[in-house]
DNA sequence: AGCACGCCGACT
DNA sequence: GTCGGCGTGCTC
């Protein structure tokens, strides 16, 4: 006598809840923690995955029994389950939800979920075959056809219980083709001869210990620009492969997939690589998927959502730039940070974490001044080529020289010195001309809100000056309250402005420009720097996606045009990204032969970060920013948790904030440690017709950071047309 | 998220 | 009279 059997199924909709089904008898040795299921759910039939099996069922609620079991294997590992099932309760969002996004999207269309017509009744009555929807099932399938073309045909109403009902009959047949699942012995990988420098071996013993122990450990490589820390991770990896376990690699960006997966696949020839990025395409993204699942791959190499690849018997996860913001995804739920997901994802599967940066972000840094990451560092550049020099020019006096271009007399003229020489150039435009911030062109004096240190945003409507964390406002100033000078203006310059300008100063040459808009196509960015390496370019114009990771011996000046645009971003994370985007580009200068030169303009030449940067001190940079944020209540101190509130309509987004913000303030009171900022608009507080406000939560302890959001919000129905969204440890720039 | 129920305005 | 707007509430 068999018992009954009961799962727990979660769809990928935004109800924080599981639901508990029934199991059809003939089915109930398929079912398995991980595998997806067809489930009637209301008026629909959905796809939902299996996260908890029950004995019995307790609720009053009447129980619907599934449909079908779609997998023959789990498609998602009992590891990935518990990752998913901390992701949805660390970044408030349904389980559901994270599951979707730990697999490749639109997998459930690759189903080949097909209904056959097993035998037709030769009397309708005999088998009491009673509504219309059966009727006309059993007429359309001729002998087989998918699910999907069926519902087209006939319908999605009551079609799932109809499909329940003949097949219960023995009429049709409900045939699910799905992934095949193969057990891989892990073979021994032959290690190719490598002599590491003095530096990387000592990094590498390091490492080695730990990693020997099969043990879980997060460690956080500093290693300068140029220092060679792709061969540490080349070297971790041979180790992780010589003991049967697999890799994953991810970079901070596509661009950047190419470039190593070329230098990964050179060292590693007999073992086969996979590659996941969104701009793969559904099948290709799927195709890849499908072979590290069957553990056809060694080594995963991908951006972002890599972090998730179906790996079985996992050894380390390697993030290269950890320090770098892409990692975080912020537009869809689970809004999560790879970086955190991967250290999470390691410490269930006993696996290491190798973090790699040259700036390592604050909250790693401090990780490793509080022995929760071991701090390995490489401070040498390889062949001890010198870093390049760095001189900054003060935009100002610039100005009082009477100079009103973009490009100071320094960098114009050693521009027009590569030119000459034939060496090539690289200028780097932080183009985020939307942060309306107003700076004195005098003195370079920019407001800051006197309670967060961030910069004030200009709002032209009622000309003010806002803060967007805790909506401090004050008119907007016509003269520098600092040196009383009237030269007051709006920062940001674009990208085409100085292709322009450069192009009208030097006519004869060649300029590529390279930003979000010139590499919207597929390949369009593999192009323009394959021709700047090849040397059909001179000067290569771009956004920080030319700061990143790549290697062109031929330049030997790299000119930032204005270190302010990120400076007075309105962030607190402003100076880290300033520090690190200005040794990032730095880096670009002076790879091969030729020592490189950069040139930096800037309105604020004494700030820190930029001081720092030009004398390569990431730990006085450090010293100074830890400071900053421990004296104003910032991460890693205090954690963040932001609420936006978006809706095309102002006056009900600003009045739906103000509730939420009050409902939250009622409730803080409950905790310890808890502040509330804001409500106030958001950077970006209009987009595409949309109005965002936020609110800025901080506080100690996450769990009750995510405890009073969730009680607040549970309070408050959410009227159509507005929309809430949660973003916990928020990097900014929404 | 969908989908239905439900309760008020302008139409054949 | 009803067609249809979208507010509210539920889905095992």
């Amino acid at each position: 006598m068999e018992n009954k059997i009961y799962v727990d199924v979660v769809f990928n909709l935004p109800i924080d809840k599981s639901f508990s089904y029934s199991v059809p008898e003939e089915i109930q040795d398929n079912i398995e923690l991980g595998k997806r299921v067809l489930a009637p759910f209301g008026k629909r039939l959905l796809t939902g995955y299996i996260v908890d099996i029950l004995q019995e069922c307790k609720g009053d609620y009447h129980i619907r029994s599934i449909l079908d079991v779609l997998d023959e294997h789990p498609i998602i590992s009992k590891e990935m389950l518990t990752l998913s099932k901390w992701m949805a309760e660390y970044y408030l969002s349904s389980l559901g939800e994270v599951i979707e996004a730990t697999i490749p999207p639109k997998i459930n269309l690759f189903d080949k979920c097909r209904i056959k017509l097993l035998r037709y009744p030769e009397d309708m009555n005999v088998m009491k075959i009673k509504t219309p929807i059966q009727y006309k099932v059993l007429m359309c399938l001729k002998k087989e056809m998918s699910l999907s073309r069926l519902e087209k045909i006939v319908g999605k109403k009551g079609l799932y219980s109809a499909l329940q009902v003949l097949s219960r009959k023995g009429l049709i047949q409900i045939i699910n083709k799905s992934i095949s699942h193969k057990e891989v012995e892990p073979s021994q990988f032959p290690s190719t001869p490598f002599i590491p420098t003095k530096e990387q071996a000592e990094a590498l013993a390091n490492m080695d210990k730990h990693i020997n122990s099969g043990q879980f450990g997060v460690f956080l490589l500093h290693g300068i620009t140029g220092s060679g820390k792709t061969e540490v991770y080349l070297q971790a990896i041979d180790k992780i492969l010589s003991q049967g376990k697999d890799a994953i690699v991810l970079v901070p960006e596509i661009s950047l997939t190419s470039q190593t997966v070329a230098r990964f696949k050179s060292r590693f020839p007999n073992k086969d690589i996979a590659i996941l990025h969104s701009k793969l395409s559904c099948v290709e993204r799927y195709e890849e998927w499908r072979r590290i699942y069957q553990g056809e791959v060694s080594i995963v190499i991908g951006a972002r959502s890599a972090v998730f690849a179906p790996i079985k018997n996992l050894g380390l996860i390697i993030l290269d730039e950890e320090h770098e913001s892409s990692y975080k995804q912020y537009d869809t739920d689970p809004k999560y940070n790879a970086r955190e997901v991967a250290i999470m994802r390691a410490k269930i599967s006993s696996a290491s974490v190798l973090l790699g940066s040259a700036t390592p972000s604050l909250e790693s840094y401090h990780n490793c001044s509080i022995n929760k990451f071991r701090y390995v560092k490489l401070p040498f550049r390889i062949d001890n080529r010198r870093l390049p020099t760095i001189k900054i020019v003060d935009m100002c006096k610039e100005a009082k020289k009477g100079n009103k271009g973009i490009f100071s007399t320094l960098l114009e003229s050693s521009i027009a010195e590569r030119l000459k020489r034939k060496e090539q150039v690289i200028l780097f435009l932080n183009r985020r001309g939307y942060s309306t911030f107003i700076q004195c062109k005098e003195c370079g004096f920019t407001i800051l809100c006197p309670h967060c240190e961030i910069t004030l945003t200009y709002h032209f409507q009622d000309l003010t000056l806002r803060c967007h964390y805790c909506n401090y406002k004050i008119s907007a100033p016509k003269i520098c309250p600092k040196c009383r000078g009237d030269k007051l203006t709006h920062g940001g310059v674009g990208t085409q402005k100085v292709e322009k300008e450069l192009q009208i100063l030097f006519p004869k040459a060649r300029i590529s420009r390279m930003d979000l808009d010139t590499t919207k196509r597929r390949y369009s960015m593999d192009s323009i720097l394959s021709s700047f390496r090849t040397g059909e370019i001179d000067i290569l114009i771009g956004t920080q996606m030319v700061a990143k990771g790549h290697d062109f011996p031929k330049v030997t000046l790299v000119g930032v045009v204005s270190a302010d645009t990120a400076l007075n971003i309105p962030d607190f994370r402003s100076a880290e990204r300033t520090f690190s985007l200005l040794t990032q580009v730095a880096g670009r200068a002076g790879r091969g032969e030729i020592p490189g030169e950069v040139i930096i303009q800037s309105y604020t030449p004494k700030h820190y970060a930029i001081q720092t940067a030009k004398q390569h001190n990431y730990t006085t940079f450090y010293r100074k920013e830890i400071q900053f944020r421990k004296e104003l209540n910032y991460p890693p101190f205090l954690r963040l948790l932001n609420i936006v509130i978006k809706g095309k309509d102002e006056r009900r987004v600003t009045k739906m904030a103000e509730l939420i913000g009050n409902e939250l303030r009622t409730k803080k009171k409950n905790y310890q440690s808890l502040y509330i900022l804001g409500p106030a608009p958001c950077p970006l507080y209009k987009i595409r017709g949309y109005y965002r406000w936020q609110i800025v939560t901080k506080g100690k302890r996450t769990d009750w950071l995510r405890e009073v959001v969730k009680k607040s919000l549970c309070s408050i129905k959410v009227p159509n047309g507005l929309n809430i969204s949660i973003d916990m440890d928020p990097v900014g720039l929404l």
